[in-house]
DNA sequence: TATGAATGAGGTTTCATTCAT
DNA sequence: TATGAATGAAACCTCATTCAT
């Protein structure tokens, strides 16, 4: 049924059986995204990933093993391109609408598939001793050192924990991109995290606010305000 | 039909049935928040309530009536108070800082409740037209009329439209709730609200920087003060 | 609820007691002649005949008393019918078409509730042992009577068992009346019934078919001989 | 996939797994033959066929499937045998004994589950469009051939519609075989047959089967036979 | 007598997991 | 390694029957 695919054709035995386990994982994404991780069922995996029920339990020990690799391959994924991608970045606001942005484009495309399959990592008491809980915590660990960077920098706030901030920040994105899947155009997914940067950023950000907390962008202002002022004193200097 | 309630013992007819009514949607609410809605079972439920399995069904119609009733039940609730509390407090903020505290106080309470037993009603992407979508929009009209009200104070920025700032405002919280059932302690619910209230209404508000608080507005305001700036110095040039 | 019924209020208990009990056998014998007994539900019965639940069970023992009762009714009903039905007919023959007509009648009338609710009496191989057996024992008792009459005063041949007539008989009858009952018109009953007497008393009757019903080829082959006969005995006179 | 088949012990895999089919549709025949549809449990037709519960969900779909797969089993075979038989038997009245033969036989084998398990078949108003009726329509379509047949050739009288015919035959033949089955000694199933026979093809046979057939109403025939023989006597006594 | 809420045993069906091939 | 038929535990739900009022 299967007819040999020429072109990529696996070579050794290892890509194969690692093909093969790529493919239930993604299967296994699928069908958990769906309804959620009770009524998910590895029939239909299986049949998705064009192996038979047994093969499943060749790979993974049980279903719930499965649910973890298919978190772990995610937040791997997510984990690495989070930090892959401040690298480049310089100041600490522009990497936090990256992370911003990152994360709801990841959340918004995997939204059925996190909001219910992955709900037993979360749901328990004990959550904090599961696998799910590290996976997490290692993604979070790259905003958290941007903030810290940010903190010693002077760009952040100190006057509110870290976790408090994480929290808002990531809580804030997951809403919104919940929102976002729900409305039929995607096209203004930008703009969306552009404007929760507005409220994140005036929130957590230091320089202009530092007198009064507000918004953070008033320092930009005050900033460029004073470069003007300066300018102006210069050129009256001049004029005199 | 309606005889004068008497307040005996056991009370009237009536009042006994509502009574188990209640103490089989607190069951419910205990056993679905648990493991969520598919682990949960009816046995249990009808254990902990005190009754027989073959009762629930007397009351609910099945599984899914059941979870419907706790969800109405624990939204009605929530959004009453909500409503209630803002009534007596005078100024916007002092309005969002309440309905943090309410809203972290009550969904930290019931977390794991609602993170799981509630995903049916969320997970789909036909969430809007199930009850549960409903249910959560009712609740969350006092957040917008609070937003409404400010922005016709002058109270809150326009430049982010409102679903965005109930989105973080929410999401925010909840992902705050969250970390807080985590930890042994409670006691340092106040305070944490407090510090997301900082990050938050310095995000949403107008005021401490009406003028600075850059928003998008402060690009416009920079703009035209650099344009100001410019004028001033080709001026001052061409006075020379 | 049950406003009094003036007119015809039950003046004594017992006609008030008996009158409940009519309507829980009349209700009884709709529902379980809609579904069969396993699948009708002691509620609905309940419902039908305006009284509670419990209320059943103060008239009957339980659900398999309330089918005998029901059984019962019928077959005492069907039996004195057909006994003074058939006093005033003097021959064999029409007494027969009368038992036709108005077993078809019956049973294309209760036909389902027959078919289904009944069956529990049927089924078993210990039937002749159960209460449903006696009740149909002593209907056929006068189709019985009536083949014995018939056979002392020599309309009935005695070469076949009044066991196989009398299963031929209602058996065929049975048959027709379900056919019947799967027509839209009922219009045709009597004409059926004639025609199935056609065979029946061809079939079961002696001399006076041989005349008239055709039917019975023996007539034409009689008739034939009796010709030939006549002819052998011209022949004979005239050869003499 | 049809590997060329070799006769092993338990043979190819799929004659194991037909073999298992037809386990569990003899077991359900008999359990659903005991007290019906309703009251027969898919564990102990499990049971019985040696297989666990779930199994019987791997062959059917659910419990409805399984009796209409007995009820077609059943009359495959039944409609298959009847018209096989009657191939190589020449005239009417032969054929319509075999027939008959043929079904009491199969009816009376079989009767518990005809009885009860198939009323969910037979009972409802919409009976016609259910598969049972098919599979019966299909099997009586082999009478009707046969009455088709015989009317052509002159046997059978056109006085009668076919369909009260059908009737009559069949509903006759049912309660023959029920009446059989009660008994405990079937050593006079033929003779029964036999004896239905002759009420049942004089009346619908046409002449000339009254010559030979002896039918019933061979007595009356000799009888009256025997008193033209005395007339011819005289007669020829006279002539003499 | 009458009610109808409460019971709880039991049945059908599902599905994760195993295991012979 | 791969298969997929087989397993059987367990859950939802129904409904005859009971019993407090």
């Amino acid at each position: 049924m299967n007819k040999a695919v020429r072109p990529s054709r696996p070579q050794t035995r290892r890509q194969r059986v690692e093909e093969k386990e790529q493919a239930i994982i993604a299967a296994a994404r699928a069908v958990f995204g769906k309804n959620g991780f009770d009524k998910a069922k590895i029939a239909e995996i299986a049949k998705r990933a064009g192996v038979a029920e047994g093969t499943v339990y060749l790979y993974f020990e049980n279903k719930n093993a499965l649910l973890l690799a298919v978190a772990t391959e995610f937040y791997d994924r997510l984990t690495h391109d989070a930090a892959e991608g401040i690298k480049s970045l310089p100041d600490t606001k522009s990497r936090l609408a990256f992370l911003a942005r990152h994360h709801v484009e990841r959340v918004a495309a995997e939204w059925p598939m996190l909001s219910t399959a992955m709900m037993p990592f979360k749901a328990s008491d004990e959550y904090r001793q599961t696998e799910g809980y590290q996976l997490n915590r290692t993604y979070v660990e790259v905003f958290d050192q941007v903030i810290r960077d940010g903190i010693n920098r002077g760009d952040i706030r100190t006057d509110v924990p870290l976790s408090v901030m994480r929290d808002i920040f990531y809580g804030g994105l997951e809403y919104g991109a919940r929102t976002l899947r729900m409305r039929p155009d995607r096209a203004d997914l930008d703009e969306t995290v552009d404007q929760m940067m507005q409220i994140l950023s005036v929130g957590m950000l230091v320089k202009p606010a530092a007198v009064d907390t507000d918004g953070g962008a008033a320092d930009a202002v005050l900033d460029r305000l004073e470069k003007i002022a300066t300018r102006l004193e210069t050129t009256a200097a001049t004029t005199d």
